[in-house]
DNA sequence: CGCGGCGTTGATCTCTGTCAATACTTGTGG
DNA sequence: CCACAAGTATTGACAGAGATCAACGCCGCG
C-alpha cells in the first residue's frame, strides 16, 4: 500500500480508535479504486453490501428526485468514511454517491465487516461512533436549514472548515460553488448574492478560496437572525 | 412488567430482531418512568449514558438556540427508540428531549448495553440498524426541507402516518400543530395557511385529525414542484 | 364567567427562486 | 499561440413563498 494512503487510513476517525492489529486485518480486506470526476460510486437503491473511505478527493452523497434534480446531503473529504450504516438496514443504499473531483476510494466488504464485528465486538463501537457522528452532522444541517438564512448557512459552512475561533483565516473551496450551494440548500444565484452580502462582514472570495478577516465576527453573525 | 408494556417492547424495531433471551436480559436492565407533558428527559450537553424507548406518549428531540428558540429535529411515538447512537460518540447528547404529551419512557443504561454487545455481538447489528434507520429519516427530512414547499412537506408528513397508497384515509394529529410546524421547518401561521391550500386537494382538517379524500392525489402532489 | 393557550386570518415585508443576459475560466483544436 | 466552445460564475429584473406583526375567534378550564 502507498505510504500516504496508509497515513490517511490511520488518521480516519473510524480506524484510529481501534486496535492496530484489527485495523490491519480490516485494511487487508479493502479494495482501492480511482474514480474520475463525475463517476458514480453507488446508486440510490443499489444493494448495500459495502462501505467506503475517501483516500483522496471529494465525494458527494445525494438523493435523486424526478426530473433529474439532485439534493446533496453531504460532501466527504479525504479520511472520511461513508455508507457504513446503510448495510445494516434494509440492504439498499438510501442515496447515491459520486466523485466530484478525481478521487481514490477504498471499499470495504460488508460481509467481512460483519464477521470482524462478531470476532471483535469492540469494532462495533467504532462503527456506532461513526454512525453517531454522521447523525450529529445531519442534525446540525437540519438546524441550519430551519433556522438560518442563506448568508448565515454559508458562514457556518466556511467556519466548519476552520479550527480558529477568532482572527483571520483562509478557506479553500475545492469544488464548484454550485455544489456548495446545493449542499446548503440554495440555488447558485442565491449563493452568489449571499456571498456578496458576506463581503460586508469581511469575507473576500477569489477563485477557489475565501479570506475571512475576522472569524469571531462571522461566528457572531451565524447565530443571529436579522442582520444586514 | 405490565402486559401492554411488554407488547410495545417486543414490537419495537430495535428489539424484535434480536433473540428472545437476549431481549429479556436487556429488558431487565431497564428503568421505566412516567413523564408529564413538557417534562425534560435529557438536555443538550448532558452526559450521554443511556438510551430510551417510548412506551407511551410522544417525545420531541430538539436543538436549542439562543433567545430560547427551539428547532425540532424529530418526534418519536410509542415503540420507537432514541439516542441510541449518542452514547458511542463524544459522551454528550447533541440535542434535548422532552415529552410533548404525558409519556412513559424506558431507560437503558449505556454500560449495560456495552457489556451486552461484547457478550452478544449480534446486538450490535440491531443497534447499527437503528442508527441507520434514524440516519435515513434525517436524510429524508433534509431532502424535504431543501426540495419541497411548505404544503408539500405537510403532505409528506401526513402520508408518512399512512400505510395505504390510494383511496381515503384518516390521520390523527396527537399533538399541537405548532409542534408539527416546527418539525416541518415552518411557522405556525404558514402551517395554517399551507393546510388551507391542501383543502383544495381533498384534505379536511378538524380538531386533531385530518381526513384525506384520495391518498394517491397527495402522493402525486408531494413530488411536484409548482402546484396551486 | 373570564382567562389563557391555541389556532386562524389579514396586511405587509423580506428573502429566495426564476428567467435571462452577460462575464469569466478552462481546455481544445487549428 | 490564438480562437472558440463549454462549463462556471455573476448580475439584473421580477414574482412568489414564507416570515413577521397584529388582531381576532375558539375552546377548555378554573
Amino acid at each position: 500500500m502507498a505510504a500516504d494512503e496508509w497515513a490517511i487510513l490511520t488518521q480516519a476517525p473510524l480506524f484510529k480508535a481501534i486496535e492496530p492489529e484489527l485495523r490491519r486485518s480490516l485494511l487487508q480486506n479493502r479494495s482501492s479504486r480511482a474514480y474520475a470526476r463525475g463517476e458514480q460510486i453507488f446508486q440510490q437503491g443499489d444493494s448495500a453490501d459495502a462501505f467506503f473511505l475517501v483516500a483522496e478527493g471529494y465525494v458527494k452523497l445525494y438523493r435523486e428526485r424526478e426530473r433529474g434534480e439532485q439534493i446533496v446531503v453531504a460532501i466527504f473529504a479525504a479520511g472520511e468514511t461513508f455508507a457504513e450504516a446503510a448495510m445494516f438496514l434494509g440492504g439498499h443504499y438510501p442515496a447515491s454517491a459520486e466523485a466530484v473531483t478525481p478521487a481514490r476510494i477504498l471499499r470495504f466488504d460488508g460481509n467481512v465487516l460483519r464477521r470482524a464485528i462478531l470476532e471483535k465486538p469492540e469494532l462495533a463501537f467504532a462503527m456506532l461512533a461513526a454512525a453517531s457522528f454522521h447523525l450529529k452532522q445531519l442534525v446540525e444541517q437540519i438546524e441550519q436549514l430551519k433556522a438560518q438564512s442563506a448568508p448565515q448557512r454559508i458562514a457556518s459552512f466556511l467556519l466548519k472548515q476552520i479550527k480558529a475561533t477568532s482572527g483571520p483565516a483562509k478557506v479553500i473551496l475545492p469544488y464548484e460553488k454550485a455544489l456548495i450551494a446545493n449542499r446548503l440548500g440554495m440555488k447558485p444565484e442565491s449563493f452568489s448574492r449571499a456571498l456578496a452580502k458576506l463581503r460586508k462582514l469581511g469575507v473576500a472570495v477569489e477563485r477557489g478560496s475565501a479570506h475571512i478577516h475576522d472569524v469571531g465576527l462571522l461566528i457572531k453573525f451565524t447565530d443571529m437572525p436579522r442582520e444586514t
